[in-house]
DNA sequence: GATGAATGAGTGTTCATTCAT
DNA sequence: GATGAATGAACACTCATTCAT
């Protein structure tokens, strides 16, 4: 949240090397794993010069951790946003998100870490993106486009849906790509969960 | 995996009280923070009396999380198994879940460590788990109990439902419990995804 | 001893400002905790700007323990001078020690530090007390005031009395004051040890 | 004061080996020089070794004032107990207490360093040791052996006397000892500061 | 003259693991 | 089988000092 300001070019230039090596060393070899020694050896500086920008690991890992959630949310809206009905939007946030997922595997890989580490960190993130969700669903669901669904749980089931799919198939898979027919079923899945109600109801 | 055993009664009560320790300690502080002195500490014996035991702190995290998932997976099939109709089965095993969960705030603590402890443990646990899932939904789908959805990925949807409607009612709320109406809203999208197909199109 | 002379009047403005900076930073927290930052952040000034004045943390110690002994010498010095009889010139004397010693508690605390800072330091800050007391004694002596004592006994002796009375009174009682009746009883003490002999002696 | 008891010989052994390698290098330079890998190497046993048996460098420092504030003050008690009058027990006092700081120069080099390390431990080494003086004053007095002097003034008088003429004569000066001449004038300055008052008055 | 970024040796402390008893 | 002393690599973090701007 803080993250003293360097006063020069060459400090911020610094600053965001460090911040980068960070990202990768948490995503590749989790919180613990990843020394000061080595991020700093990452980013090509000394050891001391990290704590010229953060105040401790931990600081630096809050950072990475918003910085992370605060680009897969607007990866996520900018692709949604393309969208007039709901569920295309929705198809293309998840589209986004595993996309990002398979470009940043940091995002599952720290925020995991967080529970411990940091777990405020860890309950920001998550609500974050869910109150986003919500929010679309509420608006989606007033215009007609959605059935009367509790927009709370639907969002937290979402998320939870994004959530697995994307570490089965973006994570464990080399190809790093949810499969078309796999994101097909799952989209028919999500449909089905929230389609207007059109007279049926399974109660 | 492999767990040297005991030769004595008294040997396997050892063992026995330093897994609980163990446990106990991974859920409580994490994997890191739950040094060997600290779980002899709790556990009431001699540092080097772990070594006889345990090859490593690896291996007593391995096998902590197998017993959790065992166990884990136990509740949620016994409860099940009382209800022949899938959908009230699917509502008393995430029941089940959710209590396991209460009482056992070290599935969710220690999986997640999983990572980068134990890479392979993280995939066992979810993959066991939804396996059963597939399996359970595959049998109701040829019983027509629930529609022509594809069993992987709505497995893997539950799980991903679950989890995080786990971690945001349970975990996070201190009553521990999901509210009967969040439960019931939770189910009526789950059912809805995947109710028998009469005549519905989402397209 | 030397300091780089600043060549301007902002420069020897910056220049005392980082002198009260340590000087206070040294009293408050001792040698080893007063880093550099600190000096600096206290005085308004860059890191930097230290070394454009002293060349070390050790020199500007050394300047500060000369200042505080020059002050402190000079203190005693102008409240003896007012009285003719050496006696009350000592009490004048102790009694300005001690209001030294109430407004920078540094004296103390700093020379203290010095042991194994700067052994020369602390070698020169009490002889240089110590002497000025001597010949004062001497020259008292020969004017019959006080009695045939060992002047460098007598002006060790009296360091001491000051040192830990004012330890004690001054420095451990939220006070900051050596009650009267203890600065009587230890004049009286004092004035026994080296009255002028009367014929009197113990042995 | 707590201080871990080992369980076996051999440990008892490392510990005191420990405790003695720590107060010889903090004698020699100070708390801060005084690095726990010295203090390792010097008792011959590996660096982690000094956490079985002290919590933080603190405490073996806290321990160590202890322990010499208790050596010191045996040293000088048993030293007095030998004589019947008052003031022959000072004089053999003060030679105990010179004496021992020729063979533990520690004592001066460790408690003034404490000033900053463990304040509270500085308070009490000379708060003891004061304690003792002025009890030996109040019964000496009592018996008529010196005169009516405030006894708490005089003996933070003696300790102060103590503790210059020993930082003079034994630090500074190679010979470590007090010469005899030196001795015989303190003694005479504090018999004189003391005597059983004869109808003298010096006010 | 003033700045603040960069350095890297050094610190106290932790901890999984080994092994003699 | 149980113990606890011993190990030493590793860690997060500090800080006096240098130097390009």
């Amino acid at each position: 949240m803080s993250m003293a300001m360097p006063r020069t070019a060459k400090g911020s230039k610094t600053q965001a090397r460090l911040l980068q090596a960070a990202e990768d060393l948490f995503a590749e070899c989790g919180f613990h794993e990843a020394s000061i020694v080595k991020i700093t050896e990452k980013a090509g500086v000394a050891l001391g010069t990290f704590y010229n920008y953060f105040e401790s690991k931990l600081e630096v890992f809050n950072i990475v951790v918003e910085d992370l959630n605060r680009r897969v949310r607007h990866a996520m809206s900018e692709a949604s946003a393309k969208h007039s009905n709901r569920l295309d939007a929705e198809r293309a946030g998840f589209v986004a998100f595993f996309k990002f997922t398979a470009e940043h595997p940091a995002l599952y890989r720290i925020i995991r870490q967080a529970e411990f580490v940091s777990p405020e960190a860890l309950k920001n993130h998550y609500t974050r993106i869910v109150d986003g969700y919500q929010q679309a669903l509420e608006s989606a669901r007033s215009k007609g486009e959605i059935g009367d669904v509790d927009t709370q749980v639907a969002a937290w089931s979402l998320m939870g849906i994004g959530e697995l799919i994307g570490m089965r198939w973006v994570l464990w898979e080399d190809s790093g790509e949810v499969p078309e027919h796999i994101l097909d079923e799952m989209m028919k899945f999500i449909r089905r969960a929230m389609a207007p109600t059109t007279g049926n109801s399974s109660e």
